[in-house]
DNA sequence: GTTCATTACGGATTCCGTAAGGATG
DNA sequence: CATCCTTACGGAATCCGTAATGAAC
């Protein structure tokens, strides 16, 4: 058995059983990977994949358990090769972060400034997506970091780590109505159109939690992916915004009006999300602790270690989050 | 970066860092050993094993972080061969047992009885030695299953299942003072010169604890490893003998009396270890489920899974114990 | 007829053994 | 001087690419 064969066994089952665009994707030939795997079922005695005629058209039961091995086996191979890397250059390597817009907009900047200053070695590289492609693209190891506010609760093979909360605010132009009310209700703010994030997104679904909790059906008018689209709506009088607190900016936003609406809608958590298996680079936990200083390295490596389990729930139940 | 290179290395750490004894226990080459070392650690650009001169003397902390991730590798890969054995001939295949005295003598017999008779092609070993012994047999992957009374949850790479629960009885010649007396009371036992198990066998810990929470401290005349041994002294009238209930059969030991004993010391619990993160073949649950019939396939897997956190006591606290 | 996996084959590389060399205690 | 690791070297096995073959859709 050798670590090429499984690597091989993953990647097919990984591009749909294909071997010949495996091949392709990993640089290598065709036969070269078909001979492999043979070898492999040969060595086990079983086959991993069914085949009709010379196409592989499943994974056998074994095969499947077996790939899954594989794939952890895999990623302790990369580990070992990380650790090798922390240990002959600290401070050299390369980060790579999946997010959304709203963080790398508005959350993201001041954190990555002061990263790029402390850590002039490392690449980073940033990528944005939707929360569930985000959580994927960590998932799957293509990235090293998911931060995201959606979706990363639904990866179990992901550590979700609490960074900060932060509210709403609704977004009017000067003179509008609404200005004129001290305290909003939900219901004075459901009276007109509405103009907010794209559903599954930027704690989309406390809004709609908050407005159906009072049976209320507000006209959403428009739905857009980020605060910037969002708020250039607002400017032509199509509707309110209803934007994360943070994406309003006084000093560039002075045509706008955000009032407080942290008392309308619950609280949102912006989540940082790990791949629980793998070994984190000294400067990963550098980056998270400028991001969420609560974040040591100590309760990282914890929450990774009882990720397992249920049990960690109970670790950041007396962590007090920072709040925007 | 192989396999086999992996598997070098984590056999020279076992070794105590001697490459030429190591050599010999796999049975390949010296040289082919250090060549295949100095190769990884070209390729990972660190040593893992620090050297003066030509020896090796320890292993680097990065070392030592690699050589613990390819033990969980070569476990995994091992994995992997053992699902192919199973999906290949599922009745075929080798089971060892290490155990102590008690086990193989008093408990096991009519199990194995019925489990060779069960899966006929699959050959029993049977090791015997100390509890710590056997634990350490199975955390090193050298048996599958450890069963035994004492010291299996001092193996953190153990899944501990609990199997029955038994009481201790107190043995004499017939006509000894002590089958006057209705129920017994320590002190009653204390008066007389002890005969039983050795420190660190088969529940002798729940003897000591019993006469200490009474200040008492017995002349414990003599310690043996096994209910024979210590039968024999009872009767050459040597002391009183504290043995296993199961120890004692009225038919062949019709010269001894045995007097209950169970609401002197507490109940013993006999327990299955197995490395957690191994794949047990489909005959390794069966021969459990005869041994202790409530521990189902179901309950096992999720004992191995749990077993990460301290998450797996809560498992078993609802399970009612068979008891002799 | 196109897509796809297997078989065939040759060159380069790797692996592993024996033998010799040099350091340690 | 005995023990132990490294270097040197040669034969065997392995790996991986190209080219040809044949099955599936």
């Amino acid at each position: 058995m050798k670590l090429q064969q499984l690597r091989y066994i993953w990647e097919v089952s990984k591009n749909n059983l294909n071997v010949s665009a495996t091949a392709e994707s990993i640089y290598t030939s065709q036969p070269g990977i078909s001979k492999q795997i043979r070898i492999l079922e040969d060595e086990l005695g079983i086959p991993v994949f069914t085949r009709n005629g010379k196409h592989l058209t499943s994974m056998t039961p074994a095969g499947k358990k077996i790939i899954d091995i594989a794939g952890e086996m895999l990623t302790q191979a990369q580990n070992i090769r990380n650790i090798a890397r922390e240990y002959r250059d600290e401070s050299k390597g390369s980060l790579s972060i999946a997010t959304t817009h709203t963080q790398a907009r508005y959350a993201l900047p001041s954190v990555i400034k002061t990263f790029m200053n402390d850590m002039p070695d490392v690449s980073l590289d940033i990528q944005q997506g939707t929360p569930v492609q985000i959580s994927e693209m960590v998932s799957q190891g293509k990235v090293d970091l998911a931060i995201a506010t959606e979706a990363i609760e639904l990866f179990d093979n992901l550590v979700m780590l609490p960074c900060y909360s932060w509210d709403r605010c609704i977004l009017v132009p000067k003179g509008h109505p609404l200005t004129e009310i001290k305290r909003l209700s939900l219901s004075d703010v459901a009276a007109h159109p509405l103009i907010t994030y794209v559903f599954g997104f930027t704690g989309r679904s406390k809004l709609d939690e908050a407005f159906s909790s009072e049976n209320l059906s507000p006209d959403v008018a428009l739905t857009a992916v980020d605060a910037d689209v969002i708020k250039t709506y607002v400017r032509l009088g199509l509707g309110v915004g209803i934007v994360a607190r943070m994406a309003y900016d006084e000093n560039v936003d002075d045509d706008l009006v955000a009032l407080d609406a942290s008392h309308l809608f619950g609280q949102s958590v912006t989540k940082i999300g790990i791949r629980k298996d793998t070994f984190l680079r000294g400067y990963i936990y550098e980056f998270i602790g400028l991001f969420a200083p609560h974040l040591t390295q100590e309760l990282i490596s914890t929450a990774m270690r009882l990720k397992e389990q249920g049990a960690i729930d109970a670790l950041f139940k007396d962590i007090k989050l920072p709040h925007y």
